[in-house]
DNA sequence: CCGGTATATTCCTTGACTGGAATATAAACC
DNA sequence: GGTTTATATTCCAGTCAAGGAATATACCGG
């Protein structure tokens, strides 16, 4: 199941900017991550606490430095959430299909 | 890409409750919403308004009735914003098959 | 120990979201 | 036309999350 904390963090555009960071970047120094969203840091920090308690995120220390990584079990969470409905979506894939086929002269999508 | 209007509609428990409901009948009157999730019928309609604005859900009308269904479409795109975290998943799902064949005697999953 | 760097936390204010109650709109039926 | 049914909207009060500024904590180098 998906908790609340998760979705509550995804609602969050910085948040979401963070995660993609960490994902492209693999791990990311906080500073890093103010420097490249241009968030204020104590903003990032919070945004940072956020994610962690919701799980999708993880921590490891360096010295001063804290190194933030996705955590890929949440978001295959939300994924896992999403699956009955991507029945429904490649049922309207499949409809569609139907309905091309009564069209005769329409271009089929390959 | 996934509008900032989807991720702050899913963040709402009760408007993804609404959505379940939808998927799973396939389409729910206002009233039919109202019985199964219990919320008021104010509410659920502000909640459906957001779905809406957001292009989660479609409506079309019958007499004073309105049928309201999940827009696929929507969902999609939320699972094509989930694609490139799917491949962390992957790789994280192949570095514990590889860290288990190093352990011998440990049984693998099939 | 001290200054400097890296990050977290607190406090405060402001704006947004939620739900309830009441009301409005719209369509059906008699 | 008036009443009933179905849904939407408005108004309002309470709650909560976000960001800025200042401050605290933790760690390193000398």
């Amino acid at each position: 199941m998906v908790s609340d904390a998760i979705w509550a963090a995804l609602a969050d555009p910085h948040r979401r900017a963070v995660l993609d960071l960490l994902r492209r970047e693999g791990g990311c120094t906080v500073g890093r991550i103010v420097d490249e969203l241009g968030a204020s840091q104590p903003a990032t920090s919070k945004h940072l606490r956020v994610l962690r308690e919701a799980g999708m995120v993880q921590v490891h220390k360096d010295a001063q430095r804290r190194v933030y990584t996705v955590d890929p079990e949440a978001v295959a969470r939300v994924d896992a959430w999403l699956e009955p409905y991507r029945k429904l979506w490649n049922e309207s894939l499949d409809a569609l299909d139907r309905h091309l086929d009564t069209q005769p002269g329409t271009p089929k999508h390959s």
